[in-house]
DNA sequence: GCTGCACCATGACGCACGTCAATCAACGGG
DNA sequence: CCCGTTGATTGACGTGCGTCATGGTGCAGC
């Protein structure tokens, strides 16, 4: 039969690629990444240019912080490539984390208006490069431009829905509730289909990243997780995690 | 010493004052709406007229929907006069308040686009009334007057934020620690100083209605509202609360 | 390969809180 | 002014999960 197939449980090695290395942003990443935002897909070359003429790119590598909570907020930033963890302190002092951003997602100064000082902290999970604009610049470019004021509306509307409903669930969900819905979450916005292997996060997540994202606790996670390896359903090891059977895992979000 | 004085935790009679009763919005009261709003607070009294002309009043009485979670969402609210509920209703079949709306707070369709269905019902809680704009045209109004685009999106952006930290404290906090902030966050939305009768929250609200806020229990919230009844810091009745010591209050947010 | 360091897994324990259930009090209608 | 209804209170009980503690395992660096 060939090389041993290696049994379910069993793998535990990380099957996340290598890592993008710290880079810069050339020109042509920097207006792809504009031209794909659903933001500004109305708008021509020329407009673009504009615009990127008002952004400046900048490069992180792995567990750089971007800015950290308490730092005046005076930027929007766009993820140009790689990860970014946005992580907010809790009064206790421990560092727990709200969202982890794919490429094209905006955050920062969110509303260009919002808090003077961030409330969270930022940084790069690996290699990573954003664009960032001041609050001033970005708020002339929607005035000059409505259709991108009312399309960054609806984001920031869907947003907020998006909020409402992680409220309303977090409380009366189970842990294993919440953390079927965060895994899924991820794995639609950084998942890979690895075919026999499930659909990989790629992303280096820690166990203690899902609590974070769970609002748990990184053993309650980890008892969760293994028993749905056991279970088949999924298959995780060191700062990684696959999902082998999406259906399984969604039917989790509604019962435990 | 005249009239014997109300010991506390003595008087359970209901202190609010008798509710509106069901009636139309006449012109002045909506223009007077539009002109608090701070969405509008840059336009002239012709473009606020125009957009007065966009929309349409309607009056509810005490208990009445304005809408249901599933029904088509075509439109955006303000409420004008009274207090209105949005409550959702979870998977397993309760009913949960989520906010209590005072004059003046957008709701309905939010983002403009958003779901293309309610996922919140409203309701009134006293004899109230709203103003509404059906989407098309709201949009329209934020293309021709960008500031006010710029308004909203910093509004929506602020909820967003908030939305962030309510979802950061949920989990983590007690459920004391939850009462004490839907307590707080309703006064100063909806209070009114009564001096030693302590902030009186302007709203017939049930101990159902403060759980759901809350995200716990009718029960729990009794229990812990028992507590602070016999310390003093609140007191409070068969749909009503008031806050004696807002002080006191407050620090409970921080630690149960 | 060996070794050290994070990270992960699992067990034991306690408590906060959700649930079920019984009693009590406030408001409204006659 | 009395009585029924609805909402509030309090008690008893079970359990999910946070916490502390211990041992196991993948990964990097030499």
């Amino acid at each position: 039969m060939g090389a041993p197939a290696v049994s379910p449980g069993q793998r535990r090695r990380i099957p996340l690629r290598e890592v993008t290395l710290p880079h810069v942003c050339p020109r042509p990443v920097r207006m792809y990444v504009l031209a794909r935002s659903p933001y500004f897909s109305d708008l021509g070359d020329d407009d673009l240019g504009r615009i990127d003429e008002r952004m400046q790119a900048t490069s992180w590598r792995e567990g750089d912080s971007l800015y950290r909570a308490g730092e005046p907020a005076g930027h929007l930033y766009i993820v140009a490539e790689g990860r970014v963890k946005l992580s907010q302190v809790t009064p206790s002092g421990v560092e727990t984390v709200a969202d982890v951003l794919a490429p094209g997602e905006l955050f920062g100064a969110m509303g260009t208006l919002g808090e003077p000082f961030h409330l969270q902290s930022a940084s790069a999970m690996v290699g990573s490069c954003a664009l960032r604009i001041d609050q001033e610049s970005f708020r002339a470019v929607l005035r000059e431009h409505p259709t991108v004021a009312l399309r960054v509306l609806d984001d920031v509307a869907a947003r907020l829905t998006r909020a409402h409903t992680d409220i309303g669930g977090q409380s009366t969900d189970t842990v294993a509730q919440r953390v079927a819905t965060a895994l899924l979450r991820l794995a639609d916005k950084l998942g890979e289909d690895r075919g026999a292997d499930g659909i990989l996060i790629e992303v280096p997540l820690a166990r203690t990243d899902l609590a974070g994202l769970a609002r748990s606790t990184p053993e309650s996670v980890s008892r969760v997780m293994s028993r749905w390896r056991r279970e088949g359903v999924i298959d995780s090891g060191r700062r990684w995690t696959a999902i082998k059977d999406r259906d399984r895992l969604e039917a989790m979000k509604g019962a435990a």
